[in-house]
DNA sequence: ATGAAAGCGCTAACAC
DNA sequence: GTGTTAGCGCTTTCAT
């Protein structure tokens, strides 16, 4: 069957267009004009039919009716460019993430597509890749497009570029990172208290000597989740020591190469915190190559549980967050803050975590 | 700090609009009309300028200096709804799946995401949640923003909601999945091939009952993978056994469901080819419960490469697809065929596969 | 070298 | 009950 073959489709929709829309079958999707035209009333009726504004209106049963069938012959398709034109809202939601690659974002990304779509809105996705100054950019491309909110997942330590929404009328929500600079509200895990819950469990396994294997500098998940190994220590009074804290990037590779510095730096520890789930990864792998025994050897949790965790070469402890209650949460923020530009900033959320063990931790004698 | 501490931007706002633009700091973006007004312009003469139309319109190099001046401090912000409008086009790009939160679609939707950026489009991504009814659905919200292309991964059986696609001026290209009986470009990978190197791979490890832990029948992934593990078998001179083909889905549940049945059957096997990531992590868990040893019991080769493959339970043979590649085509696909309406159609592309061995997989005595 | 006018498809204010 | 008019912010003839 070639293209050919189509019964001439193609060739009649012309004369469809610019005649009569009396052809049987509804070819081409119509806009309110073609409706209008066909039910034989003027557009702003058919508009009103169509928008459910018929009783209203008191536009008589039998022109709606005449509207609707036409609408319904016409495979009405209302063109939402010129409607957002006119009423000043799009029904438009900017999503903007670091890696949409990444299970942990991608969750983010379904959970607020999902929710934005069943609110009546739509999404534009831009990842920026980890670079901050793509996501200058994005958000500059995004804003052109009057979305009517923003959902954003921001990247690195620069904020500045997100100032103009403490008081813009376009409502911004940040999720898994926020800046203490910033007054924007956020939806953040709690990351002090995950990181906290992990390492006290991993000193009352009877590790004292527990390592840490850090993501990003300078963002608040890392710095937090950095912050709640601290006071798990301090709180058991073991001091710090920091050539136990190694990493700088929430990524394998990244994670990979913390691990082998901590290895190759030769200072004794015998539980390893990752966090990230790339970093656990990593950390696993490595350890693994490099001899050592989990947990018999070294003990090993870490951040976001997946739905691997389970069946890794051994049962990982994780923190589990929730990326689907923050994506939702944040829509539901955002979509709140829709049309209302003087109202207060609502309230951060921040979304508890809860703390997974299995076998990769080991009672230390 | 409050809210109210922001010196009175807000109140100020009003006054800058409505009078003069003469406020220091560009604080609320301006369109087309602020620009033109402050450089002493007509609106089109603005317009051109900014369009980079200012030396074929022969626009004075002062004029042109003054509308960007005028543009940089207002901070210009083009309205892309109203150029859309005027111009028929959206320089946006819809994207519908099944599923963001699959790594494997998330990877696709990375690189959708990217590479349309990188040609100047917007990415306005819809997940159908598996789910044909939402699928029709987000395909008529989506077309009444007037994309000028579409990328479908599309969901289950049915397709006559694609038919009109075959002929209209919005290009849609298929990836993953596509339909004998429908004239649509596709990107899919070569999943028959795959397979079938997959389970010849096995054969030649001395595996002669092997089972297959199907994916969501009625798709083509699923049934051209099928069909691979057939063929192969068939090469090798064994005969086909039903017994041994369960299972009706790619997620982890589906996956556990049949990897369960498979046991419970007491069909002997010596090896099991899982037709996606989460089917294989189930059937390895599963496996794993039932005390089955992997690979000294039971070998399994799994399709999708993952970060984690490396570090299960017992690292995983697995059949690698290229996701990130198919995004890219399937976007420079449709880029090719955007406003070109009487184009012939593109042919369909085939991604290869990589088949990556590791440890879960046995030479059988 | 630049401006005036029309129009993209829609909705809202105001007629009658 | 329904039509007319105007305008959202832009680009594009066409005129000067």
């Amino acid at each position: 069957m070639t293209r050919e073959s189509g019964d001439g489709r193609k060739r009649s929709r012309q004369a469809d267009q610019a005649v009569s829309p009396n052809s049987g079958s509804p070819r081409k999707a119509g806009g309110l004009k073609e409706v209008a035209a066909r039910a034989g009333t003027s557009i702003p009726t058919a508009s009103r039919v169509l928008n459910g504004l018929g009783d209203e209106y008191r536009i008589s049963r039998r022109t709606q009716e005449l509207v609707r069938n036409a609408a319904k012959e016409l495979s009405f398709s209302p063109n939402l460019l010129a409607k957002s034109l006119r009423l000043g809202s799009t029904r438009t939601i900017g999503l903007v993430l670091p890696d949409v690659g990444n299970p942990f974002f991608a969750a983010i990304a379904r959970a607020v597509s999902i929710e934005a779509h069943a609110r009546g809105y739509s999404v534009v996705l831009c990842d920026s890749g980890d670079d901050t100054g793509r996501e200058v950019e994005l958000l500059e491309v995004i804003m052109n497009r009057r979305p009517d909110g923003l959902v954003v997942v921001p990247v690195g330590q620069k904020c500045s570029h997100l100032q103009r929404f403490e008081s813009s009328d376009t409502p911004l929500v940040l999720v898994d990172r926020s800046f203490a600079e910033l007054r924007l509200p956020s939806i953040t895990s709690d990351n002090r208290q995950g990181a906290r819950d992990a390492v006290d469990h991993l000193i009352e396994c009877g590790h004292s000597n527990v390592a840490c294997l850090r993501g990003l500098a300078g963002t608040t998940p890392n710095e937090l989740r950095v912050q709640g190994y601290r006071e798990a220590l301090e709180a058991h009074g073991i001091a710090f020591d920091e050539r136990l804290v190694c990493g700088d990037g929430f990524g394998k590779e990244a994670g990979r190469r913390a691990a082998r510095a901590l290895l190759d730096s030769g200072v004794r520890f015998t539980a390893v915190f990752a966090l990230s789930n790339l970093i656990g990864i990593a950390a696993l792998e490595l350890l693994l190559e490099a001899g050592r025994r989990v947990p018999e050897d070294v003990s090993l949790l870490s951040f976001d549980e997946q739905p691997y965790s389970s069946v890794l070469a051994v049962p990982m402890s994780t923190v589990r967050q929730d990326p689907a209650e923050m994506g939702r949460l944040a829509v539901a923020m955002v979509c709140d803050r829709i049309g209302k530009p003087g109202a207060a900033m609502p309230a951060s959320v921040v979304v508890p975590t809860a703390l997974v063990t299995r076998r990769s931790v080991a009672v230390h004698p």
